[in-house]
DNA sequence: TGTACATCAGTGAACGCGCGTTCACTGATGTAC
DNA sequence: TGTACATCAGTGAACGCGCGTTCACTGATGTAC
C-alpha cells in the first residue's frame, strides 16, 4: 500500500493481506496444497509471521472462512438489491447471486461449505453463518407465510447443487452460454424449487 | 486374506487393499492430509509399494475415483431396483440412491466430485463417470420423452444439493428424522424437481 | 517538548518430522526346454 | 520331471525438501511523566 521503495518493518495491514494471499493460494493451489509458509511467502512477510495474528493454519482459514460467509451473504443481498418487491423475484436474484459467488470465489465457496479444515466452534464463524443462513430462510418465508422446513431445504438444495455442480464443472453446457442465456436458464431452474 | 501367520512376501491383491486402505484414510483424515506412506502403512506394506501400482498419489486417487464413480452407479441403480415400473417412482429411488451414497461414503462422494487431485484426462474415469451421468438423463427422459437439458440439469442439481448439504451436516433437521420420516421427506422434495 | 519504558509486530535461524522419490536388493512366480 | 532363467512384486535404506513450531532478536509505536 505504501510507495515508499523501502518496506516499512511494520506492515499495516498484515492480517488483511494473509487473508487475500491465502485466498489467493487457495484458488491456485487448493486446499490439499494449502501451507502457512506459501502464504506468508506471498504476503511477503516471513514465514513465522502468520502465527503472531492467526495461530496456525486452521486458525487463518477459519477467518478466512468467516470473511468468506460475510462476502457470501453479501452476494445474496447484491443479488436481491437489484430485484424488485416480488418476494419470488428476489428469492430468484438471491440464488443468482449465490451462483455467482461460487463460481467468481470458487476456493472460498468449496472452503465454507466443503473443508474440515475450519473450526466450527468459531463463535464469528458460526455468527456469519448463521447470519447468511436466516437470509434464506426469510426470503422463503416472504414467499409463502406457511412455508415449512421443508420448503427452506428444497429452495437452497436446488441452488447449492447448481452453484456446486457449476464449481466442479460439471454443467459444461450451462455454463458456456453467454451471461444472459445462462441466468435466463438458471431462473428457470431455481423457479421449480420455490414453494 | 490368508490364514498363514507369516505374512507371504507376496501380497496377492494388493492393488484393491491399497483402493480400500485410501479410502479409509480420506474418510479418517481427509483429502487434506492424504499421502501415499499413510496409506501403505495401513495396508501393511512398505511405503514404496504405492508406486509399483500407482504411480503417485494422483494416480491412486483418480484410480479411486473410478471405482468411485461404479460404486455410485451402483447404488443408483440398486435404488431403481427396488421400485417399480413408473417413471418418476424410478428417478426418486434413483435419487435416495444417490443421497445414501453420498451420507454412508461422504469422502468417496467428496472426492468424485470436489477434489482436484484426480485425473480427469484418464480414460477409465471417465467411462464411468459418463456411465453414471447417463443413468440420470435416461432416468429423466423416461419421465417426459420431451425433456430438455433444463430439466435434466434440475433433477441433477437437486439431488446433489441435498446430498451434499448433507455430506456437510448442513441439513441436521433433516439427518436426524429416523430414516423413514427422511426418506419420505427427501421424496417430497425430490419431486419438486421432477419434469 | 523530551525522555524513558512498555508493548507490539515482524525477523530469521534452528529444530525435528513426514513426505515423495530413488535404487539396489530379495523373495516368489511363471515359462522355456 | 527337472532345471535354468526371466519377470514380477515388494523391501528397506537413503536422499533432499517443505512443512510447522520455537525462540531470541530487532525495529517501530504508544504512553507516562
Amino acid at each position: 500500500m505504501t510507495q515508499d521503495p523501502e518496506r516499512p518493518y511494520h506492515h499495516g495491514d498484515l492480517r488483511a493481506s494473509l487473508l487475500a494471499a491465502a485466498e489467493a493460494e487457495l484458488a491456485d493451489r487448493g486446499v490439499e496444497a494449502f501451507s502457512l509458509r506459501q502464504v506468508a511467502k506471498r504476503a511477503g512477510v516471513s514465514h513465522a509471521a502468520p502465527a503472531h495474528h492467526f495461530g496456525d493454519a486452521g486458525g487463518l482459514l477459519t477467518a478466512l472462512a468467516t470473511e468468506g460467509y460475510r462476502a457470501f451473504q453479501q452476494a445474496l443481498d447484491d443479488g436481491m438489491a437489484q430485484a424488485g418487491d416480488d418476494p419470488r423475484e428476489r428469492q430468484m436474484a438471491a440464488g443468482l447471486g449465490y451462483i455467482r459467488f461460487a463460481t467468481a470465489r470458487p476456493a472460498l465457496f468449496r472452503l465454507i461449505f466443503g473443508s474440515d479444515r475450519i473450526n466450527f466452534a468459531d463463535p464469528d464463524l458460526v455468527a456469519a453463518s448463521s447470519h447468511a443462513y436466516s437470509r434464506l430462510k426469510e426470503g422463503v418465508f416472504a414467499i409463502s407465510a406457511d412455508a415449512g422446513p421443508a420448503d427452506v431445504v428444497a429452495v437452497w438444495a436446488m441452488v447449492h447443487g447448481l452453484a456446486d455442480l457449476m464449481v466442479g464443472s460439471r454443467l459444461r453446457g450451462l455454463q458456456d452460454l453467454p451471461q444472459g442465456q445462462r441466468d435466463a436458464a438458471l431462473r428457470h431452474i431455481l423457479t421449480r424449487s420455490l414453494p
